[in-house]
DNA sequence: TAGATTGTTAATCGATTAACAATC
DNA sequence: TAGATTGTTAATCGATTAACAATC
């Protein structure tokens, strides 16, 4: 297996998988890439293309199988063998992605949370046990995490992203909005809710002032 | 003002700002974008381009003033007058994003949230009564609410989102895992969270088999 | 067969990088 | 002045789109 995606394809694959389970739950065990361009407003080269990386091929006239890209998307996201992550900052967000069931069924499996916070280290949320700071560099190290979840204050990300690095962590999703010093081979995944409320607000103010894209 | 700016050089503005606080906050008043390139790891011209956007302009040998470039992408950004929107969806992801008091300083204020659920409906979270989902077009008609945040589940987005758009919403900020079937004068924001999730996969992957880039 | 649809090759577009002159 | 740094112009790179032949 070693077909390559564009960075760009492969943030798309995503919408294509969700397209698809909607489709097949509609009855459809087939679909050609020309519908689902106009669905999903992409051009319908872009789409075959994108489907062609799988490594599903298509017959003209009929199209493609649904199941069949739905399988080869999903091995190629990874969704079917998750990895282990744990989370530190149990804060309100913190908490909400603890208690978000989808990860796991999207190849991240939360496994243990950290806090400073006395009161809710050595409480459970979502099954998944809170430990106090000072544990995270033995019990990351110890059971080789991959994955380290960032949901603390901007002030301390970077902090707890040395930590993480230091217990041999592999990638970093930072919902901290700064932006973190790695080494390279690390992997920083920003989600980056900034720039998405920039984006919003850009909208509007060139649809109030009738500006141009 | 009738700056343009590439929707990628957009998308590095708020990790610029969140720079240069940093910056500030160690007492530089002055910085190059030579040294912000290498503390970013980003090519310099790059950043020279970027801040070039946002109307500022450099010296030679002394770099950016720090507060006159914060000034600058604050305002590109649209931070300084944000814009009212109302959230859908009080589950614990919706809680946690009405909690969350960071949007506000970046150009978006939530003003109200509505959910189906009895037991939630008329109390409040972080000072913003969640309203039964039925009083959603009047309300959101009648306050001429731009932005809609959609955190309910997958199956009952798109429902949600025509109701949203049909109340004249202009923007749509969309955290639920769907491709949203939207006009086109409409903006849709995904939070693309499956797409990161499958990012960090991907890159562990990737260095268990000794991949290469 | 005729027509829809795939998949490929070439053209375009936009963003990033390289080279370099201008300037404090 | 000398050197760091800006800002611009040209070259490169990658992703998207257009054109079209292949095929079910």
């Amino acid at each position: 297996m070693s077909i390559t995606v564009s960075k760009s394809a492969f943030r798309r694959l995503p919408g294509y998988l969700n397209y698809l389970y909607h489709k097949k739950s509609q009855g459809f065990s087939t679909i050609s890439a020309t519908v689902m361009a106009e669905e999903m407003n992409i051009n319908s080269v872009l789409v075959r293309k994108d489907l062609a990386s799988t490594g599903t091929v298509g017959r003209p006239k009929s199209g493609f199988k649904v199941d069949e890209l739905i399988r080869n998307i999903i091995e190629m996201l990874g969704y079917n063998n998750s990895s282990e992550a744990v989370l530190v900052g149990a804060g309100q967000l913190g908490r909400a992605l603890l208690s978000y069931g989808e990860f796991e069924s999207h190849g991240v499996k939360i496994i243990a949370a950290f806090d400073t916070d006395q009161e809710v280290c050595h409480t459970e949320i979502n099954e998944k046990k809170v430990f106090p700071l000072e544990q995270l560099p033995r019990l990351v190290s110890r059971l080789r995490v991959p994955i380290g979840v960032i949901a603390v204050p901007a002030g301390v990300a970077q902090d707890i992203c040395d930590k993480l690095v230091d217990a041999g962590i592999q990638a970093i999703w930072n919902f901290a909005p700064v932006h973190l010093q790695v080494p390279e081979t690390i992997l920083v995944q920003n989600e980056n809710m900034a720039a998405s409320l920039a984006a919003l607000s850009q909208h509007l103010k060139r649809n109030q002032m009738g500006w141009r894209a």
